[in-house]
DNA sequence: GATGCGTGGCA
DNA sequence: TTGCCAAGCAT
């Protein structure tokens, strides 16, 4: 923990920027289910790709908390590419309900076959190569080059966009600011243990160069950050303005046929949930309808519950009203009858297991075997 | 470049 | 309570 004096600064005092930050990640490296630590790694032990891209893929726009259960239950059902290539979708799409942005599920699946398929079980090894790949863009590209592969590429997540936007004070707003923010980083990946460089410019953003409060003196880079001196890293990076969100309003049928049955119907492959199981219900709109009854699945002795389930989405909030019926014998309705005691095999994203946990809280109870 | 796409934790 | 935002990708 030495600290560079005011006149080491442009002396290198603790070695190369890339020298020092892995420095400071040999000691601070947090312990993750899908890492291989430093000190494993400089014994030879190598990630094995099918483990890096899975739990990138997950991480994608999710905290490493959540991702942690879910990771350690994909590699247990489905331990290689090609367990997860014979999977069944649905089986897939239930195993990742609750994690969010359910196009990354499909995707998980479609470039498991890829690979255990065209592709003969080998991951491509360069970034051009696994950016071919579905769901693999330009981060986990270069994360899972870097990290499986030695590759020496430039690793850019939210974390490092910050990290980098102060260390050289950019203050050109996102994302105009990537292509620069890029540049500088090229200039400080080091060839050797450029995956470790790469966790650790990703660990530093989440522990100590954090959206606020930056932890500046603990900081492995403080004495060369451009933005510390001037005193401003917690007003980077720039972020352009954020639109308001709207509320939409709609209703959710429970139906059940009193042999312990419910009535789910499953959305469409693409947009919103996609793929997902759902409580049958209305369309999301911003007015609210006068009369939900005509969009009822079936006709039935509807009975409309006291109060709301709520949910907050990307890009707008929902507030749905639950109704609730029995019926002896099963109309002709649209979707599935599924025992209400393993709705937990279902692909049932978190606003539906809200819905159910409103309409029948005793059958929401299932849910919280996991995590 | 802008937009659509989930969820949970935390200040 | 409310807003922020986290290891982004596809279109």
């Amino acid at each position: 923990m030495a600290r560079a004096g005011l006149a080491s600064v442009g002396q290198d005092p603790g070695g190369s920027p890339a020298g020092r930050l892995l420095d400071w990640y040999d000691r601070h490296a947090r312990d993750l289910p899908w890492r291989v630590s430093p000190l494993a790694r400089a014994r030879g032990r190598r990630p094995d790709p099918y483990g890096v891209w899975l739990s990138e893929i997950m991480l994608q726009q999710t905290t490493v908390k959540t991702v942690g259960p879910y990771f350690e239950d994909f590699l247990a059902r489905w331990p290689r590419v090609k367990d997860l290539a014979a999977a069944d979708t649905a089986e897939v799409m239930s195993a990742w309900a609750g994690l969010g942005y359910y196009s990354r599920a499909r995707n998980l699946h479609a470039c498991a076959r890829m690979v255990a398929g065209e592709l003969g079980g080998i991951f491509p090894q360069t970034e051009e190569g696994l950016l071919a790949l579905p769901g693999v863009g330009p981060y986990t590209a270069a994360a899972i080059a870097a990290i499986a592969f030695d590759e020496p590429a430039a690793v850019m997540d939210g974390n490092v966009e910050r990290v980098i936007s102060r260390l050289f004070a950019i203050t050109t707003p996102l994302p105009a600011a990537k292509a620069e923010i890029r540049d500088r980083l090229r200039t400080l990946v080091p060839d050797t243990r450029p995956g470790d460089f790469a966790q650790a410019t990703m660990d530093l953003g989440a522990t100590l160069c954090s959206p606020k409060k930056p932890a500046c003196s603990l900081c492995p880079w403080t004495d060369i950050c451009a933005a510390a001196a001037q005193g401003i890293a917690e007003t980077l990076p720039v972020k352009p303005p954020k639109k308001e969100k709207p509320t939409r309003h709609g209703a959710a049928f429970w139906l059940t046929d009193g042999k312990g049955h419910v009535l789910l119907r499953t959305r469409p492959p693409k947009g919103l949930l996609g793929g997902m199981d759902e409580v049958p219900g209305t369309e999301w709109r911003e007015q609210k309808a006068v009369d939900h009854l005509p969009h009822a699945p079936a006709e039935a002795p509807w009975e409309v519950l006291p109060g709301t389930v709520r949910h907050v989405f990307t890009h707008f909030a929902l507030e749905l009203v639950v109704y609730r019926a029995e019926v002896a014998d099963r109309p002709q309705a649209e979707g599935e009858w599924v025992p209400v005691d393993s709705l937990t095999a279902r692909a049932l994203p978190t606003v539906m297991r809200k819905v159910v946990a409103h309409a029948d809280p005793d059958a929401a109870k299932q849910f919280r075997r996991r995590k």
